[in-house]
DNA sequence: TTACTTTAGGAAAAGGTTTTCGTGATTTTT
DNA sequence: AAAAATCACGAAAACCTTTTCCTAAAGTAA
């Protein structure tokens, strides 16, 4: 670490230390001489001021925290590239924890964060958290706290989201209009809110289309992605195929191109589907990949947005905002109509 | 924050602060029982340890750095992962930092880690970084740092990296074994020794078979996707166009496969091309991309492995471990001979 | 000139934890 | 039984900044 400290640096001056550390907080109180002098010298010794002995008096550590299920993840990478710029601009650093869907970890890691580590919490929820007990403490304990995406059903915070609802209604009505008779939906959890509100769309574009809603075509997928692919094999392999898969989440998808391949299914022809997705490369695979994309990058610029104005006003107790962003629709061919005969 | 502090807990229990701080660290001055009432109290209290305090006192901040051109990155995403999980096991928090591939960036999150944040810094340059002098401050001041991947080269420290030479050889073979004559170089930045090392690998390759290098055909892309795009096309376009295409990145091969999109350029018929990639759907492309694949998780790993034996014994003052891990060279379609006629 | 205000800076406390050094009390050794 | 060692705990310094309160000196008003 930089060796030099306050005491030191008024040493090398011949200034007292407090008269060094305003001038350096560019204070009213030093004269405009005196501050270049230190401002000067700080440099020449390299001064850097112990981040910690100033978060200790100010109680401010210029750090957020950020807890994600996942970081290998288009969806998530982006968002944290969204956070991390409008961190960096407001000179603040970024702590990163990873639950990996795992419920646990997410409360451990919030137990730490409690401790005050960080002047906030950006946050999206793991696929098997339940209970918000660990949430709300850390609501309770006035650390600034909004999530994106992932977000709690039970409890009144800030979030910032998508139109999940009406994202699987088109996404569904999209299939329907192309062809498709007997759809499937893969979720991701049913605990999630994005999960069941992309799912509800997708049930009432059903409805709304006349089709009915089969138990056996709605599949909760695990975090295990070979248990999901044997998932998917059974629902391909079986009597009443589905003619059609909305996919909630990217992963999902990509294990049900794994197993068309294998069985020789083709998209679109025969199995037509759509996903939420990030992919870069959604229009490059065989066939290109329909999706809905979500603003990830906007997400995360928001949420750090709005966080920011939580820390910074003290004014979060009576206001509780909530913002969503709308998802876009891009159809590719892995759901094209087919011109039969 | 937590608002119980040591004072309270003390109070609390009729103990002094030293006895409370004792007997949470386990201390053998504290007797079996109280440690036990000490425990309990703070639990009940739910006591969470200042950090800021407890890193000023002991010089230690329990957090490392990590300090990356960009996330949304397959590679750097699965690097993350790694570290994040060792970190973890470790007890420790982790700090990222991205350049955006931007050296002024990189200095002056440099700066900031020298003001002693961190216990350890992990790190991958950016692509522009051609002085190393916030390198070697940073490793003078005596915090431990370990790059992967992306390496200085003119300086001694400790590395995790890949076969790159190795690599770029065995792709550049495998091109020419498959018909390709012309082949071009796609590299994104001749500071980077990954980047160069590749290319030396290629040039070997390339005079191991008696290929001319051409010059117009090793193409120095930048960090511009846009422009990159214009060169691949300017390359593609011009009487003499490569059969051939390595590229020493994954963006590039996407770029690659968006022109040929666009020009109407069959891949493998009239292009070939294997590139370095981390992409889970490479072999879903159209066509499926031939990679080179390095052990990003892996790499991450280890490189945080290493930091953390230099954080834990000072040792480190005269060893230097350069770790060189193998990458995967998995041939799919894009690169496969074409039986003519 | 006296009284009051402003200016420029210093002393010291506070923030919470860790650690060194004591110190009585109890136990062990001779 | 006296001396030595061990035990269990407490007092206080140290880590480095920030900030409140003070104080000389200089300037201004009356």
């Amino acid at each position: 670490m930089s060796n030099t400290n306050l005491k030191q640096l008024a040493a090398a001056l011949g200034l007292s230390i407090s008269s060094v550390s305003k001038a350096l907080r560019d204070s009213y109180e030093i004269s405009t001489e005196t501050k270049k002098r230190v401002l000067e010298m700080a440099n020449r010794m390299n001064y850097q001021p112990n981040p910690f002995a100033s978060s200790l008096r100010r109680k401010k550590s210029a750090t957020i925290g950020v807890v994600i299920p996942e970081i290998a993840n288009n969806f998530f990478a982006l968002a944290i590239d969204g956070i991390q710029m409008v961190a960096q601009q407001k000179g603040y650093h970024v702590l990163t924890y990873l639950t990996h869907e795992n419920h646990t970890n997410e409360v451990s890691t919030i137990r730490h964060l409690l401790g005050g580590r960080v002047d906030g919490v950006l946050m999206s929820l793991c696929r098997d958290t339940q209970s918000i007990d660990h949430l709300s403490s850390l609501q309770e304990s006035g650390i600034p706290l909004v999530f994106f995406d992932r977000v709690p059903e039970q409890m009144s915070c800030p979030t910032v989201t998508t139109d999940d609802y009406e994202s699987g209604f088109r996404a569904t009505e999209h299939l329907i209009q192309s062809g498709c008779k007997r759809i499937a939906c893969l979720s991701l959890s049913h605990y999630l809110s994005i999960s069941n509100k992309r799912m509800n769309g997708y049930l009432d574009a059903l409805k709304k289309h006349g089709l009915p809603v089969e138990k056996e075509l709605i599949i909760q997928c695990t975090n295990d992605n070979e248990y999901n692919v044997s998932l998917i094999k059974t629902l391909l392999r079986g009597r009443k195929r589905p003619d059609g898969i909305f996919s909630t989440v990217e992963k999902l998808a990509i294990s049900v191109y794994y197993v068309t391949q294998e069985m020789g299914i083709q998209i679109p022809k025969q199995l037509k589907i759509i996903s939420f997705s990030n992919l870069r490369t959604a229009s490059l695979l065989n066939p290109s990949l329909s999706t809905i994309t979500q603003p990830a990058f906007e997400i995360g610029v928001e949420a750090a947005t709005l966080l920011f104005s939580m820390i910074e006003k003290k004014t979060f107790g009576n206001r509780i905002d909530k913002l969503e962003l709308k998802s876009t629709l891009i159809e590719r061919n892995s759901s094209a109509r087919i011109i039969k005969d």
